[in-house]
RNA sequence: GGGCCGGUAGUCUAGAGGUUAUGACGCCGCCCUUACACGGCGGAGGUCGUGGGUUCGACUCCCACCCGGCCCA
């Protein structure tokens, strides 16, 4: 321990070792059995969707890791699980992009396997880096969303929201992805400006057999159009109010119907209304009660309502049916325009709105419980909350959660091939209709022996959103979920509040009927230079691994804390990230020089070192308060402003001469040593949850022969009243710099100033900083 | 169209009714002063988005607008 740091770059390679000595001395290792509180993390599982692995995942997880660290050193027994997100739609995609398969082509069984097979690769490639990072989670038992373990306990939890009622099929319009051959939920949509035409067609007015000109961007939806609406404000068409307009080619009667949602200034103000072509016509459907019409089937093609268009996919019978129309002379004009256009999110298709049978899970009914609720929940920071609420008041249609894709947690559900009865296994077990025998022998409806299985998987976020029952062992373990549940807070990234933090604690209150959590703590999204959102298909994904290569977990961590506040997006550039680590260079050259004297257990303190541990304790007492709220920024700009500007800078320039001995008493020159290494000590501490590696190796080199992660935060312990030294101290010094500067003279050079009357106590050590004559 | 966040030096950021607006990167100059040149010291650089208002006083509060981003319809 009398041990000297001879180095003075950080090596990022020493950052393995450091991680191979927490390994072996299992340091973070959870004990169930500890007297101390619990803290236990629902860590995001991230899904392994292939490198390169988002460099603003990797600065999220890193500050995830802060928070474990904080609250070990806050005294608490940290639970903080490592899990892997394994189901759903993109590792399908990989897959048959990947293995050259077409999920259509191959057996259900042979397809799974090949994507267990995908997901393992990008599942360990993953992890190394999670570890790489210095993340403190639980390895060893990492858990996986597609384990046998955690599809039946997704299956149990549905198998008792049916029990219970609250699952229901339904025809209702679905947003559907003809190309991923799946219905979609709200929070997969995303919009996109597209080139689109806004064909102006002509109808007739059945009263008058006057025209009626009507834009529309989907006239193949023609076939299915049950109302025009007109704003009820708009003279244009007050006269036509309750009148009917005769749909060309097909020739139906529909009523005109004023309504506010047709804007006067759109196309020529009158809108047909269509099962479905966007979000609007359902609603009016719904309000106005028109029959729906299938247009489209789930091919993407043109059903038999659309006549000769038959078969037609949507885009071609787009084209012909505006030839046709034009060879009828019935449109006026054809306006290129941009249109907002819904797409599903993996493919980027734009997305039909077509009515299918599908499984719901009821949430409107709990939307407001859940808002009240929610309010019981710390969040991280605060003014995040907005996002769960405003979610939770537009939600419209229950949950769908039925999904027709393949890896994923199957329902469990056998239909009675006789009668089509619906019958539900008991929970407890891992479920696969689709390949297994059902456990009933016979019909309970009908008495029939023979059953069809399921073949349909749930939405992925069935099973995420469960997540904190699963670390929990919820119906698995009951004293532990007892002592666990609800767990201390949910880490997570503000772009999936409406779905992973709204969808558990929906699922949580309803099995449960808690908040699954004590806290939520949402971060910022991690943007590229030019402050645009990462993605694959821009191009502007930065690949983590060469960055913690060059310059080690610690320097990209710190970067992380220091480089916006909790909340915050932020930008991510490699040159940010270099500046940013070089506190860590600077850290180690301090400690170099600090490690030169011995460690005194006391010293009878000279003003200089009573005025640096002021501004200590004033700095522990801010990162404690930016720790309290789990927000790193605080604690990292505090310490890195302590150690740089004030500590290095000042202190250890105004004690350097007494640290040496010359021309100072031996009392004096120990009160130096003392203060040096209780600043170095205590800086270490502050800085142990966001950079752990270089702080312990400072750590065991000089202060303990164990682990800096296994000791608690530091107290503000030292008089704080002599900060009012510092203006007027940093003053000083950079003022005779500043004259020496001037006159051409070295910073060791003699000079004549005065000392002013209110830094007479620092007298001592100011004359030897700066070699001052004038006594 | 709605909501949220932001607009402070070339870039990024802190701050918040009151004298000369914080720090970092970059830039310029001097300095290899035995912890550190991934450093030290000094310096240049700003109509604090625009326009109104409140006030003795606004970068800070209010209103409107503009721009950017994210989310939603």
């Amino acid at each position: 321990m009398q041990g000297k740091i001879t180095e003075k770059r950080w090596d990022p390679k020493l950052e393995l070792e450091i991680y191979k000595l927490w390994e072996k001395e299992k340091i973070y290792k959870f004990n169930p059995r500890s007297r101390k509180p619990f803290f236990v993390i629902d860590t995001p599982p991230p899904y392994p969707s292939g490198r390169p692995w988002h460099i603003g995942a990797a600065a999220h997880y890193s500050q995830i890791d802060m928070i474990a660290r904080t609250a070990r050193m806050m005294g608490y027994e940290v639970y903080f699980p490592i899990g892997v997100d394994r189901n759903g739609l993109p590792v399908e995609i990989y897959t048959e992009k990947v293995k050259g398969v077409s999920l259509r082509d191959v057996p259900r069984e042979k397809f799974l396997e090949l994507c267990r097979e995908s997901l393992d690769e990008l599942e360990s490639e993953m992890i190394q880096l999670m570890k790489r990072m210095g993340l403190s989670g639980d390895f060893e038992n990492y858990y996986r969303t597609d384990s046998p373990e955690y599809r039946s306990l997704t299956q149990a939890t549905f198998i008792e929201l049916w029990n219970r009622g609250l699952i229901y099929s339904a025809t209702r319009p679905n947003n559907y992805c003809p190309v991923c051959k799946t219905t979609i939920a709200d929070a997969e949509i995303e919009y996109e400006e597209r080139p689109a035409k806004l064909v102006y067609i002509k109808f007739k007015v059945k009263e008058d057999g006057s025209d009626l000109i009507i834009a529309t961007t989907r006239p193949e939806l023609l076939p299915a159009c049950q109302a025009v609406i007109v704003n009820p404000a708009d003279d244009r068409y007050k006269h036509l109010h309750g009148k009917h307009a005769i749909t060309p080619i097909y020739n139906r009667e529909i009523e005109i119907i004023p309504h506010p949602a047709a804007k006067p200034e759109f196309g020529t103000g009158a809108v047909m209304v269509c099962s479905y072509g966007d979000y609007t016509d359902v609603l009016l459907f719904r309000e106005l009660g028109l029959k729906e019409v299938v247009a489209i089937d789930l091919d993407g093609r043109m059903t038999e309502a659309a006549g000769k268009y038959a078969g037609m996919k949507v885009e071609e019978a787009r084209e012909a049916i505006i030839k046709d129309l034009q060879d009828m002379g019935l449109v006026v004009k054809i306006e290129n325009i941009m249109h907002r256009t819904p797409l599903c999110e993996r493919s980027k298709t734009p997305i039909e709105i077509i009515p299918m049978q599908e499984y719901y899970l009821k949430q409107l009914e709990f939307a407001e419980t859940l808002k009240k609720l929610s309010s019981k929940m710390k969040f991280y920071p605060e003014h995040h909350r907005k996002l769960l609420i405003d979610w939770i008041e537009s939600l419209r249609i229950d949950w769908p959660i039925s999904r027709r894709r393949v890896y994923g947690t199957e329902i469990p559900i056998w239909y009675c091939a006789k009668c089509g009865e619906p019958h539900v296994p008991p929970p407890g077990k891992y479920y696969r209709p689709w390949a297994e025998k059902p456990p009933f022998d016979r019909c309970k409806k009908c008495g029939h022996t023979e059953f069809i299985g399921e073949t349909r998987t749930f939405d992925t976020w069935m099973d995420s959103s469960i997540s904190p029952l699963f670390i929990t062992k919820y119906m698995r373990d009951p004293k532990f979920f007892k002592k666990a549940y609800p767990v201390a807070i949910r880490p997570q990234g503000k772009d999936i509040v409406r779905t992973w933090l709204y969808y558990t604690i929906l699922r949580a209150y309803q099995l449960t009927g808690k908040m699954p959590f004590k806290a939520v703590w949402i971060s910022g999204t991690g943007l590229d230079e030019k402050g645009e959102k990462m993605s694959k298909s821009k191009g502007n994904v930065i690949d983590p691994y060469p960055i913690i290569e060059k310059y080690g977990a610690d320097r990209f961590r710190f970067w992380s804390a220091q480089e916006a506040s909790l909340g915050e997006d932020f930008r991510i550039s490699e040159e940010r990230i270099a500046s940013a680590g070089k506190f860590i260079t600077k850290l180690m050259n301090i400690a170099r020089y600090v490690s030169a004297f011995p460690k005194p257990r006391r010293a009878s303190l000279t003003p200089s070192d009573k005025w640096i541990l002021a501004e200590l304790s004033a700095a522990v007492r801010k990162s404690l308060e930016g720790y309290k709220e789990f927000n790193f920024f605080v604690p990292a700009v505090t310490i890195r402003n302590f150690t740089w500007n004030l500590f290095a800078d000042h202190y250890i320039e105004l004690s350097k001469q007494r640290a040496y001995g010359r021309g100072f008493s031996e009392k004096e020159q120990r009160a130096a040593w003392f203060t040096l290494h209780e600043a170095l000590r205590t800086v270490l501490l502050l800085l142990a949850p966001i950079s752990p590696f270089i702080t312990d190796y400072i750590w065991r080199k000089l202060y303990s022969d164990k682990s800096i992660h296994l000791e608690k935060f530091p107290k503000p312990k030292w008089d704080r009243r002599y900060t009012r030294y510092t203006e007027e101290l940093t003053q000083f010094n950079s003022m005779v710099w500043k004259i020496k500067k001037e006159r051409g003279l070295s910073l060791r050079d003699p000079i004549d100033v005065e000392i002013p009357r209110k830094l007479k106590p620092f007298k001592k050590d100011l004359v030897a900083m700066h070699n001052i004559t004038r006594q």
